[in-house]
RNA sequence: GCGGCUGUGGCGGAAUUGGCAGACGCGCUAGACUUAGGAUCUAGUGUCAUUGACGUGGGGGUUCAAGUCCCUUCAGCCGCACCA
């Protein structure tokens, strides 16, 4: 029979439109299953490759849950807001909302192409007022529990995109959008608390069902870490106070080391006697970009602040402080103590300023280099540490520094509070009012949402203002609190903002109440599978567990973690095996392969070209091999007899494709759930017949991975009911076994030659079965059988002599 | 530098987790059908050698048995990066 696939695919599009046949309600006699999949951002290039791997996945996990009798939300939306589309807009003269309608409009009728089950009556849209009033409601609350603050601080800011970004978002010194370089600009910033749910965001990590590199990157990102914080006198009279994780190398402090923005500095301006000097070095490192710093990170330099000098707490000894880039403000106290023996910036420092190399950990050549290791040694040159191992001299000085009340155990992080402020036009507009009596006052949740309003000019600015601050009409307003005068605040949010919460809307997506009802929340939460990209794991991935756990405390959401299972699906790359981009030139858009070979040849390849979780390069002729398994299975209506039940030649082949496509698909293990149903249809044609049985269960097992054709098929056989949800196939594991099995007979582990013997025979027998084979017994002749192994089903290997 | 991952035919990739390496697909070779084929079908296809040997980046080890475990080394990819 013939395959037109083009006149299938559009008939059953239209079909489950038309009946709706994705549309889910809470529904108590069913288990819930909630597939969810990153929604994209509706760029102007339209669909990539990439997309439909991701969205197909779970599209087949959602069809086989379906056929499971469990109630299926799999939903899709949109995550509008942010920069390419703005510039777009800017530079097409056509308003952001209009180039996001259109390219939304684009996006979906590519989604809907490839036939995807998704409850289209839940999409979303994170630029619709009535969603983002509840973006709005959730920073309020946020900032009504003190977890968002303004804060003047030192920022990343984009010199293209004429923008603050997040630390995230700063690649290698680099803009991770733009490439362009990021420079430091003091600015004040909307800022929101992640730190303070660090250690959470840790632990709870290890109840979740995440693959491990996700867990490990969201952990070494959060970057905790164990040490202590030491208090050093000054000649000055007050104190400095470091962040060490060796504290039990204290007495190799030789001198110490601040930052460039160290608040020391106007403190002791008047004692430091080169204070013009360190001003100069103070101005120098503000200058460079992170890239210059990171660049020159390989020669240190420093300033010695003359007059002011540190004084050991252990040993009393006066040690000189320097100031150096290489000393972060935003770590720990931005203050070290130094030990060069043992670390390997302090001891470059060391070598450069000729500062004395003290080795307080024996077993290495500190004056030739630093000797950092911590599971070997014993401390010497330490007064009443000596003889220790790191870690007992590690819980001793802590003891010791605590009695003395000069320092104490403390755990430091990496992880630094998100900037939350973006000085853009398309974002949601931050709800609060500044009044010069009342500061910072959030709007009444009544006045949500705050509409982002119709401005002449969406032009970002050089001096760091959002286009809105030049909108008088929309910045003047009245103080909620007290009446009075007051301005808007006219920065707006990130673009991450938005996709912190979407998975929660999905549940209720219309109620003009509440962000969901408490009865969908409970239903649905969590998400029981969520698929993304790697990129995305210390990004949204990270900041919407955080917006998550918040919500939970305030009790909003029932569940302390959004989704119970992530896992992350491998880059399509382009037939070169590199990144695919236009300006390398090997981009394949998912339009072209649609026309030519169909949404269900495209749904296969895509997850056939190989581990789901790893990048494959993308190759046109391999899917031949998927459109012409697609006409093999069109044609079985040729051979399609009218007998029920599996035929003895099949029965067993139907039973092991049916569990090895059923925990294939849990298992993400796609291209080979499909290649156990290419050998099956293999030997279909090998017996060249096919039941109505065998039929309908071989088209319901792939009724998930290609819907068009199988519910054509199903149509045409004549099956009952909504393909849908029609009824998984069931394995029985006995059926999967065979009576006889050829089992290999190995001498001293070289297969010699096979033998059948039935299932369950015990060793004697297949021995004797061995002996009495022809080549076997020429080949034991004269020799002696010192052992034999035999492995049940698998192999004889016999050990001779 | 730190953390993670990968290395298997001409290509994409399989391998029940220590048990017959190369499933499935592409490509290729030969044949059939055909006015024709970039269609379809049939057979073959790891390498070398006429019986057998060698083969999972290289070297070593454990084992009756290693793609899989251990040590070592090389190559590539990704993430973080002066985080004290």
């Amino acid at each position: 029979m013939r395959y037109d696939f083009k006149q299938v695919e559009k008939k059953w599009q239209k079909y489950w439109d038309d009946n709706e046949s994705f549309k889910v309600e809470i529904d108590r006699t069913k288990p819930k299953f909630y597939a969810l999949v990153e929604f994209p951002y509706p760029s102007g290039q339209g669909l990539h490759v990439g997309h439909p791997r991701s969205y197909t996945a779970l599209d087949i996990v959602s069809r086989a849950k379906r056929m499971q009798g469990y109630n299926v939300l799999y939903p899709m939306g949109w995550d509008a807001f942010g920069l390419p589309t703005e510039n777009f807009a800017i530079k097409n003269k056509i308003h952001p909302k209009t180039v996001t309608e259109n390219n939304i409009k684009r996006f979906k009728s590519q989604l809907k192409a490839l036939g995807l089950s998704f409850d289209w009556s839940r999409e979303i849209n994170t630029t619709d007022p009535s969603y983002y009033k509840w973006t709005q409601w959730i920073f309020l609350q946020m900032f009504k529990h003190g977890l968002a603050y303004k804060k003047e601080m030192n920022v990343n800011w984009c010199t293209s995109c004429k923008v603050v970004l997040a630390n995230e978002e700063v690649v290698n010194g680099k803009c991770e959008r733009c490439h362009s370089d990021v420079i430091h600009k003091v600015k004040s910033q909307w800022m929101l608390k992640i730190t303070e749910y660090a250690q959470r965001l840790i632990d709870d990590l290890d109840d979740l069902d995440f693959i491990d590199r996700v867990k490990i990157q969201q952990k070494n990102w959060i970057g905790r870490s164990t040490g202590a914080s030491v208090r050093f006198k000054t000649t000055a009279g007050s104190q400095l106070e470091v962040y060490t994780t060796r504290p039990d190398t204290l007495f190799g402090a030789t001198y110490m080391v601040i930052s460039p923005e160290h608040p020391i500095i106007e403190q002791y301006s008047d004692i430091i006697k080169n204070i013009d000097q360190v001003l100069e070095y103070r101005k120098t490192a503000a200058a460079k970009s992170d890239f210059e710093r990171t660049e020159l990170a390989k020669e240190k330099t420093g300033v010695r602040l003359e007059g002011i000098d540190g004084i050991n707490p252990v040993n009393g000894k006066q040690i000189p402080i320097y100031i150096s880039d290489y000393v972060l403000m935003s770590y720990g106290t931005g203050a070290i103590m130094a030990v060069p023996a043992h670390d390997t910036r302090d001891w470059e420092f060391a070598k450069k300023f000729d500062l004395p190399i003290i080795e307080v950990v024996a077993g290495g050549d500190v004056q030739n280099q630093a000797y950092t290791d911590v599971e070997t040694g014993t401390m010497v040159n330490s007064g009443f540490l000596n003889g220790l191992s790191v870690d007992e001299a590690k819980k001793k000085i802590i003891q010791y520094l605590e009695e003395k009340g000069c320092g104490e155990s403390k755990v430091n992080y990496k992880l630094r509070d998100w900037v939350f402020s973006r000085q853009r036009y398309w974002g949601e507009p931050i709800p609060i009012v500044y009044c010069e009596k009342c500061g910072y006052v959030p709007l009444p949740e009544s006045e949500l949402p705050l509409m982002l309003p119709d401005v002449d000019s969406y032009e970002p600015t050089d001096n760091g203002e959002s286009p809105l601050a030049a909108m008088d009409s929309f910045v003047n307003t009245t103080c909620p609190k007290c009446s009075g005068p007051a301005k808007r605040e006219t920065d707006t949010m990130p673009q991450w903002a938005g996709s912190s919460w979407y998975f929660l809307r999905y549940m209720d997506p219309h109620n003009d109440k509440e962000l969901a009802s408490k009865e969908a929340l409970e239903y649905w939460s969590p998400v029981d599978w969520y698929n993304g990209g790697m990129e995305h794991t210390t990004l949204h991935l990270l900041y919407s567990r955080f917006w998550h756990k918040f919500l939970y405390d305030i009790g909003v959401v029932p569940t302390k973690e959004p989704y119970a299972k992530r896992t992350s699906h491998g880059m399509i790359l382009g037939e070169n095996g590199e990144k695919m981009s236009k300006s390398r030139g090997n981009v394949i858009n998912p339009d072209d392969i649609i026309e030519q070979y169909g949404a269900d040849t495209m749904r296969l390849y895509e997850m056939f070209i190989g581990d789901f979780e790893k990048s494959a390069p993308w190759n046109t002729s391999s899917i031949k091999g998927c459109k012409r398994f697609l006409e093999r299975v069109m044609s079985l209506m040729d051979i399609l007899t009218e007998g029920q039940g599996y035929s003895k030649e099949l029965e067993r082949s139907f039973h092991i494709t049916i569990k090895k496509v059923t925990e294939d698909i849990e298992a993400l293990k796609f291209n080979t759930a499909l290649a156990s149903m290419m050998t099956l249809i293999n030997e279909i044609y090998d017996k060249n017949s096919i039941n109505k049985t065998e039929f309908k269960t071989f088209i319901t097992l792939l009724c998930p991975f290609a819907p068009h054709i199988c519910e054509e098929l199903w149509q045409l056989a004549g099956f009952e009911g909504d393909m849908t949800y029609a009824k998984w196939p069931v394995y029985d594991q006995n059926k999967t076994k065979l009576d006889q099995v050829e089992i290999a007979v190995q001498i001293m582990g070289k297969v010699k030659g096979k033998l059948t013997v039935p299932v369950d025979a015990d060793e004697s027998f297949v021995l004797e079965a061995a002996k009495s084979n022809e080549r076997i017994s020429s080949l034991l002749e004269g020799k002696q059988i010192v052992k034999s192994i035999y492995v049940k089903g698998k192999l004889l290997n016999l050990v001779i002599r």
